[in-house]
DNA sequence: TCAACTACTCTGTGTTACTAGCTACTAGTA
DNA sequence: TACTAGTAGCTAGTAACACAGAGTAGTTGA
C-alpha cells in the first residue's frame, strides 16, 4: 500500500482519530495502539502527537493530565462540542467523497 | 465544506482523475469540466493541470496533442498500463480505507 | 546498572491542493 | 478596430499534513 495510503490519510487522519475519541477519551499512545489493530499498521507514532497536538490548538479537545501506574502522565483527550460539530461536519464530508467515488468506481466497469 | 474536502483530496484526486481517463482518454479542461458536473465544484483548474503533470511524469498516461477547433491544442491523456495497474492499487487503498472509515462510524452511533 | 516498555515531544522533509495569476487562440460584438 | 467571452494550458508561491527519525522522561524487572 505504502505511498498511497499516507497521501489519502492526508485529512482524514484527523476524522478518523476524532471518531475514536467520540466513543471514549484516550490519550495518544492508546490511540495509536488502537489504530494498529484496526489495520494501519504504519501510521508513526509522531504523527498522532503532532495531530494531537494540532486538534487542541484547534479547541476541538479537552485535555486531562492523569497520572499513569508506569512510566510518565497520560494527556487524556476528550472531544468538546465544537469537536462534536467538527466531526459531524467531517462524516458529511467524507459521506459526499465516498458517494462520489463509489459511482466512479462502478463506472470503471 | 472548505478546508476539510481539500485535505480530503489530498492522494485522491489522483485516483478520480486516473478513474475519469480509465473510461475514456480526455484533455485537462474537460476533466475539470466533468469534475464540476460530479460535485466538485471548487477544484481549482490549475489543480488538475498541476496533477496531470504528475501523472505524466510518472509515466502512468500517454498524451497526445490534438488540434482544436476552437483555442489552442488540447492535451488528451489515456490510461497506459502501468497507469490501470496504479488504479487498481488506488481501489485497494481506497477500498480498505473505506471500510475501516464506515466501520468507525457504525460506531459512533 | 541496564534493558525494556510506556508516554510524550520535536525537527526537518516531501507531497499535495490551493491561490492567483499568466499566455494563446477563436468567435462574436460594439 | 477594439473588446469580451469561451476554450485550453501553464506557473510560482503558499499552507497543510503525514512521515522519518531522534530525543526526553518515568517505571519495572533481570
Amino acid at each position: 500500500m505504502g505511498k498511497q495510503i499516507t497521501e489519502m490519510l492526508k485529512g482524514t487522519l484527523e476524522g478518523i482519530v476524532l471518531a475514536i475519541l467520540s466513543v471514549q477519551p484516550a490519550y495518544g499512545y492508546e490511540i495509536t495502539q488502537r489504530l494498529r489493530e484496526q489495520g494501519f499498521t504504519d501510521i508513526a507514532e509522531g504523527t498522532v502527537y503532532a495531530l494531537l497536538v494540532r486538534i487542541e490548538r484547534n479547541g476541538l479537545v479537552e485535555v486531562e493530565k492523569v497520572p499513569s501506574e508506569k512510566g510518565p502522565p497520560r494527556k487524556v483527550y476528550s472531544l468538546n462540542v465544537p469537536g462534536r460539530e467538527y466531526l459531524e461536519e467531517f462524516w458529511t464530508t467524507w459521506g459526499f467523497l465516498a458517494e462520489r467515488l463509489g459511482q466512479l468506481k462502478e463506472e470503471g466497469k
